[in-house]
DNA sequence: CATCCTTATCGTATATATACGATATACGAT
DNA sequence: ATCGTATATCGTATATATACGATAAGGATG
């Protein structure tokens, strides 16, 4: 189930927006947050530390998933989460690139 | 009308999302990079340059001005637009300063 | 095999976002 | 004052997001 992609916007424009939606609630900060600061990959643990119910938390996983920020192995009956850096990586450069580019473009003003 | 921070997330969280949610939709980094790149704030011209309706940049504007990224000031009977090089400088720091310490805290996974 | 534990998905209710046309507002010009 | 232009807001329809309980699925364990 991949993205609709408009086509009324860049496909640069459409993924740093796809990317920002991904990062749009403040529970998936909170996923990301606490799956980069365990050393293991935790799943029941992240549940347990979420002020959201087990099925609330899987659903913000599987958006983070999709959004590839975040990998999810299933190992036995437990699932184990882990951030992709490489991935995370990448965000960051996009996100960077895309205000320096912004930056830039300063110009005056009002 | 200020958000309504469920206080289920920390302040910071909730920030980092709402900066995230502004920027969540393609039609609104359109409308930050077309702002960005004249060096006269438009309005009319963004309309045009947008392939939507005036009443929905409008509402795209709207929001990219709640969140303080845009100002906008009513001159005479056209609105002037402008990034608010401040505020996304402060964008950018607090992004990257959370993927610093994200990343700082970068463990073994899976 | 029956059962337990863990996690994903389903069903559903509610809220928010998105888009557009229509209308209101605000000002400049005539 | 009237008209025209430009922009915001309203009304509304539709789509997506959010949250949770209930249920299914998958493997471990007795």
């Amino acid at each position: 189930m991949a993205k609709a992609q408009s086509d009324r916007f860049s496909t640069q424009q459409q993924s740093l927006a796809d990317l920002a939606k991904a990062l749009s609630h403040p529970a998936r900060i909170a996923i990301l947050e606490v799956l980069a600061a365990r050393n293991v990959c935790i799943c029941g643990e992240l549940v347990a530390e979420m002020p959201l119910s087990q099925s609330t938390v899987s659903q913000h996983l599987k958006v983070l998933k999709e959004a590839g920020l975040v990998i999810g192995e299933i190992d036995g009956p437990k699932s184990c989460y882990c951030v992709d850096w490489s991935k995370l990586a990448d965000a960051q450069s996009a996100i960077v690139t895309w205000f320096s580019k912004t930056d830039t473009l300063k110009a005056n003003c009002c």
